[in-house]
RNA sequence: GCCCGGAUGGUGGAAUUGGUAGACACAAGGGACUUAAAAUCCCUCGACCGCAAGGUCAUGCGAGUUCGAGUCUCGCUCUGGGCACCA
């Protein structure tokens, strides 16, 4: 036998793999879409936390391979964004050039790992052939009135020189260079995800839809929907109206003001009426200067101005009350103003304490506390609310609103906090947006069969800051025709975000080389929904959010057949620096895959990351630990010596082993399917264990355990599967099925109680019957001086467990 | 403030969902082999008391339910993540 040689072993067989085409069984009658979330290719290459995820999945994809499925399990690069482009600028390259380099550095790392990509499926979203399609989607999209242009104040990021969704802020910072983001109105296009967020929410509970909680409540939170109402009041001294939304309405009575936010358009409408205009214009064009992170910021201090000569009117008593602009409000949200219940609201108490405004109660708590002096937020029984008074808040909230929708005044509504997203970049590096801007005919669309609008080349990819992207210099691409009517038109220069063509890539690997259609129809039915979705949490409110959305998009337009995209989605834990850091270059804490692989080899490295812990929890790395993993498949790999084959001896039956073996096969391939690696690999060592133990281990038990390891260790198992004599690969076996007889243990230690104290364990025949226990027990000299002179209340037993006497 | 998690030896973690707490590994200590080292193999390894048999305590803290609680209930502490002036 030689040696276990990982790194001769590992190349002879991704070799193999490759050129045989071993995973390609796409004939199968069972299908299994097996996806990573496709990384953002860097020119630093990957740590060893980047592969954790893909390890999980291609172990998966290797196990549902051996149970029979057709396995899709493709890879590719998510390439546009800005580290791209920002080296170029840096370099004066072309983006294309450091895509096409960082691809090639992580393609090769990635191949070290020995996946089963089926490489022929490869996309790239920086492809023209690809984004040709995502700008298909755009334009379909723009075709149903989804897309259109605003010029609404959006988040502006001044060094990275875009606008950029609210998804791209981090604590009011850009999520990418952290600068703080400021408020700018500018032209942009905007996607209505707003339109789906019922959809969006509620299909978060489809049935079969297999999401860990932390995900989809973090999904339920971004979307935040909130029921209530919405009512106008009128105001007096102009002939205007507000209109407040509120999601209390049974504190109606208790309202002492109201208040709007700086970007109301009302403040401008009743210019002429207000006493103080001046005043109110300098408050306006302050706050609004203010960033996201200042806004949050002045929380402690609440600020505002009252619109003197104005007063509004309750609609439920007549009662005229001030009205006050204030940023606390926030514009884009609801209707952009409130009613003020300072009793009743945290917001409105601090506002209306600081402003010497009245307080006045409208609910008591139905428990006894007293109230006086603070504010009271939750429901109880309405008081000093005429008519309503007595009853309970929420059906007081019921009339109330029955009330305003017979007055017509006011109707139930449901509001959300997602917003609509912004879609526009000023930046290079994206995929363009395929619009052409005619004066007489406006934003027109590129037909169809002029896709792609390629990217053109550029001398210059410096953002230009004006809200023009470095694409507007380029005039002879900038000015083109009209599609509509032959005239004058300008292409639009704005490009689309990171997230654009990783909303619907998974999609393409279906399908990748289709010049038809982004995917066949019949194959799209054949592979969707993604049966396994693996990747970072941070995605959860991003990428997850409009992929989920562009997917129902695709839905209603007859495009896709499902109507959630990605079946069973599981997070991958971070693995932290040995110092428990997060791995980063500043720290000088990262460790490179290369090394590890180089030192134990890929199959070691898989093993240790699937054996490190709970696959979903964040955990430090360990090097000395990667050496249990090796030392684990050394053992392994030993024990060839010890099977009869090797001998030319007759095989024999070790019942022991054999019940091992199949515990072994019920247990890793129940924890495979469940994402519990560690455990799978601890009961693979138990049985490595025991075969070290044994003079000789029957070939068959040997053949089947390879099998059993071969996800997590597919370059050995392969190799060793050979040596047994096989000719074909070890992933055209099927996985083995236990016997449910050989599980059951013949022999169990009866633990044996008093009061629910261990006293004593007896090894006994594991179907005991509980005459047979009892004898046994009230025999053993233990129990009986526990017992003493005391008298047996009664007696516990449970079937192959233990049995307790209670005295 | 709101939402979702987590807390078990020196370390990473197990524990079939109420039934032997610490599986499997790492580290540490001792021993075998060796001229020596590496590799490998064997033993010890939660704390305390005891020569031993054995006993007591122990799963973040405090109560409770139960014959029996790491697991269930209530109340706290610490901690990771997400959202946050969303009316």
């Amino acid at each position: 036998m030689n040696k276990y040689n990982p790194k001769e072993i590992e190349k002879k067989w991704q070799k193999f793999w490759l050129e045989k085409g071993t995973y390609k069984n796409y004939d199968r009658e069972k299908k299994f879409y097996a996806l990573d979330m496709f990384p953002y290719p860097s020119g630093a290459g990957l740590h060893v936390g980047h592969p954790k995820g893909y390890i999980a999945t291609d172990t998966v994809a290797r196990f549902k391979m051996l149970q029979g499925y057709s396995v899709l399990h493709p890879m590719g690069w998510d390439a546009f964004g800005l580290p791209a482009e920002n080296f170029a600028i840096k370099n004066k390259t072309n983006p294309n050039v450091f895509t096409a380099k960082s691809v090639a550095v992580f393609k090769k790392q990635l191949e070290m790992f020995g996946f089963s990509y089926d490489w022929d499926r490869e996309i790239n979203t920086t492809d023209p052939e690809f984004y040709r399609w995502t700008q298909w989607i755009f334009l379909k999209l723009f075709e149903k009135g989804l897309a259109y242009e605003s010029n609404e104040p959006i988040n502006w990021c001044p060094s990275c020189k875009t606008g950029l969704s609210n998804e791209d802020l981090e604590d009011g910072k850009c999520e990418r260079c952290g600068s703080e983001v400021e408020q700018k109105p500018m032209r942009q296009w905007v996607l209505k995800m707003t339109d789906y967020a019922d959809r969006l929410l509620n299909d978060l509970d489809t049935e079969g839809l297999d999401w860990e909680e932390m995900i989809v409540s973090q999904q339920r939170n971004w979307i935040g929907r909130s029921e209530g109402a919405q009512f106008e009041m009128e105001v007096s001294g102009a002939k205007e109206k507000i209109e407040v939304y509120t999601t209390r309405l049974d504190t109606v009575f208790g309202m002492t003001y109201a208040v709007v936010a700086p970007e109301h358009p009302i403040i401008e409408k009743m210019k002429g009426n207000l006493e103080n205009y001046a005043e109110i214009e300098v408050y306006v064009s302050k706050s609004q200067k203010k960033t996201a992170f200042e806004r949050v910021e002045m929380q402690k201090e609440k600020t505002g101005v009252e619109m003197k000569g104005v007063k509004i009117i309750n609609p439920f008593n007549g009662e005229k009350l001030p009205l006050f602009v204030a940023d606390y409000v926030i514009g884009g949200y609801g209707t952009g103003a409130v009613m003020a219940v300072p009793a009743h609201d945290e917001r409105d108490w601090e506002f209306a304490k600081k402003f010497d405004l009245e307080i006045r109660q409208s609910v008591a708590p139905d428990y006894n506390e007293n109230i006086s002096g603070k504010v009271f937020t939750d429901d109880g029984a309405l008081v000093n609310s005429g008519e309503y008074s007595g009853m309970k808040s929420q059906i007081a909230s019921e009339k109330m609103t029955a009330w305003l929708e017979e007055k017509k005044i006011g109707v139930k509504k449901v509001n959300y906090k997602m917003r609509d997203w912004v879609f526009s970049r000023q930046r290079y590096w994206g995929e363009p947006i395929p619009i052409i801007h005619c004066e007489k005919c406006g934003p027109v669309a590129v037909p169809e069969e002029e896709l792609p609008v390629k990217l053109p080349e550029v001398e210059n990819y410096e953002p230009t800051g004006t809200g023009e992207s470095p694409l507007s210099a380029i005039t002879d691409w900038v000015n083109t025709t009209c599609p509509k009517c032959g005239g004058k038109g300008k292409r639009e220069t704005n490009t689309m975000p990171q997230w654009a063509g990783s909303s619907w890539y998974y999609l393409r690997y279906i399908d990748p080389k289709n010049s038809k259609a982004l995917v066949d129809k019949e194959k799209e039915e054949e592979w969707m929904p993604v049966d396994l979705y693996v990747g970072g949490a941070e995605h959860a409110t991003r990428h997850l959010l409009y992929a989920r959305f562009w997917h129902k998009f695709l839905f209603d337009i007859g495009a896709v057949s499902t109507k959630e995209p990605f079946k069973k989605l599981v997070h991958v834990g971070l693995i932290l620096a040995e110092d428990g850091r997060k791995m980063s270059k500043r720290w000088g804490n990262v460790i490179n895959p290369d090394e590890v692989i180089e030192k134990f080899g890929a199959d070691a490295m898989r093993v240790y990351e699937m054996f490190m812990g709970p696959f979903t929890q964040s955990i430090a790395w360990s090097t000395n630990s990667v050496t249990g993993a090796y030392r684990f498949l050394e053992k392994a790999w030993r024990t060839q010596l010890k099977t009869q084959n090797s001998k030319g001896n007759i095989e024999i039956e070790n019942q022991k082993l054999k019940s091992l073996l199949h515990k072994t096969i019920k247990k890793v391939g129940e924890d495979i399917e469940n994402f519990r690696f560690n455990t799978a690999i601890s009961q693979l060592m138990i049985l490595t264990n025991a075969f070290e133990k044994e003079e000789t281990v029957n070939t068959k038990y040997y053949a089947e355990f390879l099998i059993l390891i071969s996800p997590f260790a597919p370059h050995m198992a392969e190799e060793l599967w050979e040596k047994l004599g096989h000719k074909e690969s070890i992933f055209k076996e099927t996985w083995p099925e236990y016997d449910p007889e050989l599980i059951k243990d013949e022999e169990i230690e009866l633990i044996l109680q008093v009061n629910g104290k261990i006293r004593d364990r007896m090894k006994v025949p594991a179907d005991i019957s509980e005459e047979e226990a009892k004898r046994i027990a009230l025999a053993s000299e233990k129990i009986k001086s526990n017992i003493a002179d005391k008298d047996i209340r009664k007696i516990i037993f449970v079937k192959g467990r233990l049995i307790n006497i209670v005295i």
